[in-house]
RNA sequence: GGCGACGUAGCCAAGUGGUAAGGCAGAGGUCUGCAAAAUCUCCACCCCCAGUUCGAGUCUGGGCGUCGCCUCCA
């Protein structure tokens, strides 16, 4: 499989430190917020890529952290969720927020069909291990104390800036109006591994330390985790492209002084959702969420059709109109699929070349439009229902779209005709319209057609007779 | 300002040197009493200008434009 490494800046093959096994690590969600939909992008298509590497035969263990270390007290007012004030309201602990937003996290991640991940380990659970790697750091000279705070000493490192070449010298100091600059940094790319004195002065969780009570920096649980959990070689790292820098730059930069020798061999960083303005995020305005889409209307898996027709590695436009355009398609998908028989002979040698396709499109940088296009030619190709259906099976393990469930269940609402009072008196009406038609009396015959529309019944006259389907 | 990604039809999108996949929407045909569904057909001078090449959406150079990151919204 070939998958674009951002510390090549190029595509490769994708090899593992063990043959046949994949230890793969993925930055969790922040807590004290819902996830919106360009969040939970970024963990569809890992999902797809962790399904891609098992359809291909790796074994795969996947690590999660949560972040819940870094609860201001005071951020939670700017929100608006009432859930959030009602914790508040209620005295519920920063804790037990995080958990509401954990669950509500691996909820969406559920109904998008996400995999729970092998591992998932909240930051604060791991206050012995970063006090540990902060204390080896500062000992072989990595990390400094000053000013209360324990630092990254980036001018130890051959190469800081791994992913972009930057010039320091040329970076803008205060580009973003808010950020001050820390005078206890040596240098500017310095980073803190473990704060005692914050302006964030409200933080909420606080542990003893070497240096004093604090809460470590926001680099260093990734780090740790991945190394508890995964070993030290670990295979693919995964993220939003917007913890490159400084967030992943800064992991490397920990974990390899750490270890003494190089530590993540693949980057796999999947690029923003944005809407017309621009990046979707808490403060530019519009967050959605996947509650917001189901109350839409929208089936969640119409919005993970919507990502897999793009590249992971593009930025995606949101647009509502976008989004009914995937649910049209996503529709037409199921109900082709549902008019397959069920029956039929497999001959797995006949598929092979649409499986062939469809492993190509996944090699090729996962390029999950493609994949998508394969399912598309199977339902065009010439080959048995069941070949069909077969393939279909196969596809979805990696796509994900509960195609051949969907189907069942369109196939099973529209047989439901024969059960229940309502369906009973609808199957009269059908009756009596089928009389009509008989009868050619075409005004009556449209009549209860109307009649039923109304009533969010639609007829669908097929050669067998005439089925019905709530709207 | 620095670094990076990207610019293909109304919309999404494939394409990595050889006369532009696929999906949605749209138009037309078939089938239906009509509709719906199904099915078939149609729909692109690839942001601009130079260059390399027998041949470029695809490579090179230069523009223009969009987006992201530039230290605490993982």
């Amino acid at each position: 499989m070939k998958l674009y490494n951002s510390l090549s800046h190029e595509k490769e093959e994708f090899k593992t430190y063990e043959p046949g096994k994949v230890s793969m690590y993925t930055c969790g969600p922040t807590v004290y917020h819902f996830a919106h939909i360009g969040n939970l992008r970024s963990y569809i298509m890992e999902d797809v890529l962790e399904k891609a590497l098992r359809w291909e035969g790796y074994e795969v263990k996947r690590v999660m952290n949560i972040t819940d270390v870094g609860h201001l007290s005071s951020d939670a007012d700017t929100g608006e969720d009432k859930m959030l004030k009602g914790a508040h309201r209620e005295h519920k602990t920063v804790l037990e927020i995080a958990q509401f937003y954990t669950d509500a996290f691996f909820d969406d991640c559920k109904k998008l069909n996400i995999k729970y991940p092998d591992v998932v380990q909240p930051a604060t659970g791991m206050i012995d291990s970063y006090i540990k790697v902060i204390t080896k750091l500062i000992e072989t000279g990595y990390a400094y104390f000053a000013g209360g705070n324990v630092y990254f000493d980036t001018s130890k490192l051959k190469k800081y800036y791994v992913f972009n070449d930057h010039d320091v010298e040329a970076l803008e100091v205060g580009v973003r109006d808010s950020v001050e600059e820390d005078p206890n940094k040596r240098n500017k790319n310095d980073f803190v591994l473990w704060f005692t004195k914050s302006k964030f002065e409200d933080q909420a969780l606080k542990w003893d330390s070497p240096w004093g009570v604090g809460y470590p920096g926001w680099h260093i649980e990734c780090s740790c985790i991945s190394m508890k959990f995964l070993g030290e070689h670990l295979d693919l790292h995964c993220g939003g492209i917007d913890n490159a820098f400084p967030h992943h730059t800064n992991e490397i930069a920990q974990s390899e002084s750490y270890l003494g020798h190089p530590w993540c061999t693949h980057w796999f960083h999947v690029h923003h959702l944005n809407t017309a303005s621009g990046k979707m995020s808490k403060s530019t305005g519009e967050f959605l969420t996947v509650s917001l889409l189901e109350e839409k209307g929208y089936d969640p898996l119409v919005y993970r059709l919507f990502c897999l027709q793009s590249h992971y590695r593009k930025a995606l436009t949101f647009s509502w109109e976008n989004l009914d355009n995937a649910a049209a398609a996503y529709d037409k998908l199921v109900r082709r699929i549902a008019a397959l028989s069920a029956g039929g002979a497999v001959a797995a040698t006949a598929q092979e070349p649409w499986r062939t396709q469809f492993r190509e499109a996944l090699d090729n940088d996962l390029n999950t439009s493609l994949a998508v296009t394969a399912l598309y030619d199977v339902l065009k190709a010439d080959l048995s229902d069941a070949d069909k259906r077969a393939l279909i099976a196969d596809f979805d393990r990696v796509l994900g779209l509960e195609l051949l469930e969907h189907a069942a269940a369109l196939a099973k609402k529209e047989s439901a005709a024969l059960v229940g009072e309502e369906a009973g008196e609808i199957e009269g009406l059908i009756a009596q319209r089928a009389q009509a038609k008989k009868d050619k009396n075409w005004a009556e015959a449209d009549r209860i057609r109307d009649e039923l529309k109304a009533r969010g019944i639609e007829l669908i006259d097929t050669k067998e007779g005439t089925a019905w389907k709530k709207l």
